[in-house]
DNA sequence: GCGTTTGCCTAATAGTTTTAGGCAAATTAG
DNA sequence: CTAATTTGCCTAAAACTATTAGGCAAACGC
């Protein structure tokens, strides 16, 4: 029988494109079993299971998006940095809905710890160094900052803010405006 | 046979229950039947499909939701009206995990647009009101308590601060706060 | 070439979704 | 109060997904 060359990674790539183009919600063992043209028991020996799949995209996309986030920080600060971090984000996710939404799986906490996730979190530290937080302020600032862009993002990408004027591009403008304007000027409790 | 009296009614308000329980993922025509203890086809004189369930399961969260918004804003306004509303979704999301992600679901247009998510937005901008904000900075606005309100309980309910000091109530208390501080004093474009 | 590893296969079981058609219980009518 | 009708839940069946066990042949190491 002719071999296709699956491997984990092929298999987990080929899953994020899928997801892409279909949903997260839609990548099924079968379905990407299909698109490789072989049979289903065949991805068996390459994911553990549908779980261990969804779990390997997210972890994908986790990457991929510090990644995209380290370097749009590099020698930026301030509000610019700021603007940097929120466009990596909402523009990761309209490139890449799918792996987007993978990203949002909730990771146990062993995978979580070993993910890219802490990245995000130091990265998100980093920018706000640019900023005159101290602790615990600065853990808040990194709540918020996380809520806005999750928020936001996930809004918008759901048609939440759908068509109506003024449009999301200039919303968002003004959001991040907002945003830095706060924290220059972090409320004292 | 003995009947059991269903109701489309009773399913979905068994559905809700079951995935505050099981997560809104999990709630299946199967399941449900289950704990019904009828069988399967049963259900598909109640409900369309398994689409069809989640959106009317959706729809009532929705709807208590709002419920519960209009309560807490009757009589309060500016940071009275902020805080209230935003504890309106974290608690629901707290107390009923499943129906909140149900809330979560992505309607179509039409379906929308019957909604109780049209009150959720006019409540919002009643809230506003509270506050010196004309449109389109208005609208910016409700983008904002939205992404901010949806993004923070969707992290903390996925474990997103997980067990970090400082604790998500002080968190909580203090992104309230600094909305607070932004709505007061809304930068200039 | 020969043996071993490994990749993809067939086969089988189990669960979910959905449709079609049937019988009996509940409801309405005479 | 029986008879007719409606309605509720059932059985049966097809299609799809997930998962495991075991097999054969291709690729690779020598």
């Amino acid at each position: 029988m002719a071999r296709v060359g699956l491997t984990t990674e092929r298999l987990v790539r080929a899953g994020a494109e899928l997801a892409d183009e279909v949903g997260f919600e839609e990548v099924t063992v079968s379905a990407l079993a299909r698109r490789f043209g072989v049979k289903v028991a065949s991805l068996y020996s390459h994911v553990r299971n549908s779980h261990d799949l969804k779990t390997r995209i997210a972890l994908l996309a986790l990457e991929e998006l510090a990644d995209r986030a380290a370097d749009a920080l590099a020698g930026r600060a301030g509000k610019d940095a700021l603007t940097a971090l929120g466009d990596v984000y909402r523009d990761y996710a309209r490139e890449h809905p799918g792996r987007y939404a993978a990203a949002q799986l909730r990771l146990d906490a062993e995978t979580a710890a070993a993910s890219a996730g802490v990245r995000h979190a130091q990265m998100t530290r980093a920018l706000l160094r640019g900023y005159d937080l101290t602790e615990p302020d600065q853990t808040h600032a990194v709540r918020l900052l996380g809520s806005v862009f999750h928020g936001y993002v996930s809004l918008e990408l759901g048609g939440g803010f759908s068509h109506s004027a003024p449009d999301t591009q200039e919303t968002w403008s003004r959001i991040l405006d907002a945003l830095d304007a706060t924290l220059r000027n972090w409320p004292a409790p």
